[in-house]
DNA sequence: AACCTTATTGCAATGCATTGCGATAGACTA
DNA sequence: TAGTCTATCGCAATGCATTGCAATAAGGTT
């Protein structure tokens, strides 16, 4: 069955963009160079993917391109998920629990911050987690993943309040 | 049934020190003065965190506490766990699986780092980490926590042998 | 030592994630 | 368009982790 040229719109979802080459061909492109192959499944899951702006963990994935597909399977959405990090096009960073959390590259590039006490989140960008990257790597000599990065901690009110 | 004073000594493993309060039984005075119960349990699953220095995941803290009591359960492990971490008798990170990996408090504190393209584990204890948290509380008065910390990214050899 | 209160346990069900395997279907060839 | 090769899929089994619930037992009281 061809897929190439589908353009799945999943309801409530916004089309995916056509700039000069969308993610789909680009994704396509890249499968393909590899000797892989462009799938209908593959094509959904980053349309869901691409859709669910901001992060998404595996199991809401699942749930989301079973609606779509309800034959669809949890083996092969991650499956996919490992794929399309491979290429390039998605990064992971892991949530307070540890679950793995998705997201399109296209997204820019941050980390994430998260206060034991409050349960706050800070979404760190490029600019605010500079000097903490150039200590890990003045220090390490390691180049940190942003993407990757999640910290725990204490936020300053919470700090605040444990010192009386 | 009294548990109080059973120092389980399981195959293989060192007994409990014993300075001049061992673990077992500051544990017991933490548990009780909250109102809860030292029980058997408690002893053994404490007992075996205390043996396995350096870290240990939920799953290895299951295997090796029904070893020692067949009878024993996940949800007691992992519950217990909690309650130990609660007191600050334990703290865990996230392995690059994201999977929960926990060490007594006893264990001096550090942080780990990883490299996402030979595997390689490096260790941060609180000197080196010290830079690293300063920054972190620069730029964003989070005060970190080095025993979660966990970062990913690539190491120098991995750098240098990716810029060609 | 027998008795109470209720925290804790083991169990069973549930959910998330991964893996091996046989069936299916991309993508290239003729 | 029909045919071939094999990457990918769905399935089912497995493992890790969490939760509600009824039975058990810790630890204080009489
Ligand atoms: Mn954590
Ligand atoms: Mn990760
Ligand atoms: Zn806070
Ligand atoms: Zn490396």
């Amino acid at each position: 069955m061809h897929c190439n040229k589908v353009s799945r719109i999943l309801p409530g979802m916004k089309p995916t963009p056509d700039p000069q080459g969308s993610l789909a061909t680009r994704l396509q492109a890249a499968v393909q160079g590899r000797g892989q192959r462009w799938t209908e499944q593959r094509q959904l899951i980053a349309d869901v993917l691409a859709a669910s702006d901001g992060h998404a963990t595996g199991a809401e994935l699942v749930e989301r391109v079973r609606a779509a597909d309800p034959s669809a399977t949890p083996s092969t959405v991650y499956r996919t998920l490992d794929l399309l990090e491979e290429l390039g096009f998605a990064s992971h960073h892991h949530g307070v629990d540890g679950r793995e959390t998705y997201h399109l590259e296209e997204v820019l590039a941050h980390g994430h911050l998260h206060c034991q006490g409050c349960g706050a989140e800070v979404e760190l960008d490029a600019a605010a987690a500079k000097p903490i990257l150039a200590a890990i790597e003045r220090v390490t000599g390691y180049a940190a993943d942003l993407d990757h990065l999640s910290l725990q901690g204490r936020c300053p009110s919470c700090r605040a309040a444990a010192a009386r």
